[in-house]
DNA sequence: CTAGTCTTTTTTTTT
DNA sequence: AAAAGACTAG
């Protein structure tokens, strides 16, 4: 691939800070993969370059597509700030005694205690979500916590005092543990950067690139500038009308600050889109020209690239979408455009829960991405502290609690009893377990310290199953979950670098060769592009969702749905009971079209003739949901030509 | 006090 | 749909 005018700048910067601003499909990875090479080709050695980005996935793309480049295997470094920053505490000895890693759900259930307390009675109506986003964007913004709940939670202000309080708690919890959550690790980093004695990475980078620089928040800038202080070598790259983390203390804004953040930078733009087709681009375009806090740009076409107007398909009943696009997955299959060229995008996980059960009894295959992993699932975790208490040389105290959790004969009393314990020091054999548990521990005590194989996962597996499941229900599905787990930590052979794995997301069933339509979030689609792209629930409620106090972030959201999109883009808006308007983002951009008012009918009006009203092509039509207004309940009703069947609906 | 059963709540997005 | 909470038998 060539490279045009401005991207050939890029790559020739040789020092001093730059700011290269690209749009969607402007070739901004290319970009940076075609400097790393030109820099290593004049003698920079690739260990002392430093690529960063923000999600994982956009990491792991971008160090494949610069050793395929370089054509030989390199050792850029390259990764989320998260993982660069684990590792170099790890090189640092900083997280030598870790008690573990206080991730979302551990916050959470710590918070749901805590606000049960008296003391917090006042703010026990507000859920712990709100108090970790709080958290959050303390960390994140480097601002005073008055002035975040002031600016971002102004309905706490009135409890501010207790809201501090609540959170000094929670920062001595989290210390007398040792255990750090996901801000502290950066947190950490950056003042073991500013600490002149310890500079691993600082010295050793010559070169740093930052991909997706709109989504970086204040404490990763304050990162970068550390991080590049001894030469200013700094590369950010980055488009406005993309930022999307605005609930991670990313703004807009930010981009136009990398001038001052960073003196004497210079900056670039790209503005050609080598991506999408012309209507594609119009389409996005549009979709932004209300946008505000943003760089006012318009996305071009590089060349005469002509395709269909971006499709709309209104949803006329519950599930008429699911069916839509296993056709037109089916059809796009048939006219060349593989599984893996397809992409169904949507705002919030929910949205694909039935497209799931349908693709699978069509038996399309597919990958999904983003939303909840696989290691945020509780039997996951569960299986992960056992993991840990029998291969890990340290003992994390939080993994701990949770294998003591699953033993049988320990309730909450007993445990409770045995935390405080060992929070006064007592160490572990010096404790009276009930005698029931006993047993239970001694077993899994006797797996400590075995070798990581394949029998003795195997035969830990068994011994945790009974303790993780305690229903009757058919758990195939989760053991398997466990299976791949096991299956990774084989694969590495050693628990540490298995648990930064597993702090740092990682992806299990790696079967990456398989030809399967993406399933992802928006903001898990950032940065890659499909043929097909398929975009779901385009209402009101969804995209923008419910209560949302960003409007403009949305905007940004759907902008980056659509741009994600080469060659064919399909809209589905839906028509149920709680999604029923069309998003006011593409309102007075689509063919006017009456919606037709799903569910209307009841079931004493059920006939051919009501049928038709909400059916395009009735004869097309197999199945129908119907959802009575009188009768709360919901049916499946099959429309055979003549005849219509009334079947109860268990989905 | 534990461990089952039944009921209520909960979902934006990521590391 | 899945996890947390309330309730109760033993």
């Amino acid at each position: 691939m060539s490279l045009n005018n401005n991207q050939q700048l890029a790559v020739n910067h040789e020092s001093g800070p730059i700011l290269l601003l690209a749009g969607a499909g402007t070739g901004k990875t290319h970009t940076l993969c075609c400097r790393v090479a030109r820099l290593i080709e004049s003698g920079v050695p690739a260990e002392k370059i430093l690529m960063l980005t923000f999600t994982r996935k956009a990491a792991d793309e971008m160090k494949q597509r610069v050793e395929s480049i370089n054509d030989q295997h390199c050792a850029v470094l390259g990764g989320t700030f998260h993982s660069i920053a684990f590792n170099d505490l790890k090189y640092l000895g900083l997280m030598k005694n870790l008690g573990g890693i206080f991730d979302d759900s551990a916050q959470a259930k710590y918070l749901r205690k805590e606000l049960k307390k008296k003391s917090f009675e006042k703010i026990s109506d507000t859920s712990p979500r709100e108090f970790m986003r709080f958290f959050s964007l303390c960390s994140n913004t480097l601002e005073d916590e008055r002035i975040v709940l002031s600016q971002h939670f102004p309905s706490l202000v009135v409890h501010a005092d207790l809201v501090l309080t609540l959170s000094k708690n929670y920062v001595k919890h989290k210390e007398k543990l040792k255990a750090f959550d996901y801000d502290d690790i950066l947190k950490i980093w950056l003042s073991a950067l500013k600490n002149k004695e310890s500079l691993s990475l600082a010295q050793q980078c010559q070169y740093i690139l930052v991909d997706e620089y709109q989504d970086t928040s204040k404490l990763q800038i304050e990162i970068l500038k550390n991080l590049c202080r001894h030469h200013q070598n700094i590369m950010a790259v980055g488009d406005d009308c993309q930022s999307i983390y605005s609930f991670r203390g990313a703004l807009p804004e930010q981009i136009a600050h990398f001038t001052t953040d960073f003196p004497g930078s210079k900056s670039l733009a790209l503005e050609e889109n080598y991506r999408s087709t012309k209507q594609i681009l119009d389409f996005a375009n549009s979709c932004m020209i209300d946008a505000k806090n943003i760089i006012p740009k318009e996305l071009r076409p590089a060349s005469d690239c002509e395709g269909n107007e971006p499709d709309f398909f209104y949803s006329s009943y519950y599930k008429k979408t699911e069916k839509e696009i296993c056709r037109d997955i089916f059809d796009l299959r048939t006219k060349g455009t593989p599984f893996e060229q397809q992409a169904i995008l949507y705002r919030s996980s929910m949205h694909c829960l039935y497209l799931e059960l349908e693709l699978t009894r069509q038996g399309i295959p597919y990958k999904k991405y983003g939303g909840k992993k696989i290691t945020d699932k509780s039997h996951v975790k569960k299986f992960s502290a056992l993991l840990s208490y029998v291969f890990s040389d340290e003992i994390h105290i939080l993994a701990l609690q949770q294998c003591l959790e699953l033993m049988p004969g320990l309730g909450i009393k007993t445990l409770e009893k045995i935390l405080t314990q060992l929070n006064e020091g007592l160490e572990l054999k010096d404790i009276n377990l009930p005698l029931k548990s006993q047993v239970s521990f001694e077993q899994l005590n006797s797996f400590r310290k075995m070798s990581i194989s394949k029998n003795n996962l195997e035969d830990l597996i068994a011994f945790a199953c009974p303790l993780i499941f305690k229903d009757s229900e058919d758990n195939s599905k989760k053991i398997k979950d466990l299976n791949a787990l096991s299956e990774e930590l084989r694969r590495i052979q050693n628990w540490d670098d298995f648990f930064s794995d597993i702090i740092l997301n990682i992806e299990l069933n790696n079967d990456d060769d398989m030809d399967a339509v993406v399933l992802s979030t928006i903001h898990s689609a950032k940065g890659k592009e499909w043929q097909s792209v398929h975009i779901l629930a385009i209402n009101e409620n969804a995209i923008p969702i419910q209560n949302s106090n960003n409007l403009e972030e949305e905007r940004r959201l759907l902008y980056v749905a659509v741009t994600r999109a080469k060659q064919h883009l399909k809209l589905y808006v839906e028509n149920s009971k709680e999604l029923k308007e069309v998003s006011r983002f593409v309102k007075h951009l689509i063919p006017q079209k009456n919606p037709t008012p799903a569910m209307a009918f009841n079931h004493q009006s059920l006939n051919h003739q009501s049928l038709n009203q909400y059916v395009n092509t009735p004869a097309e039509v197999q199945e129908l949901v119907y959802v009575s207004e009188n009768t709360p309940e919901t049916a499946l009703v099959q429309s055979d030509m003549d005849e219509l069947t009334y079947i109860p609906f268990y989905d």
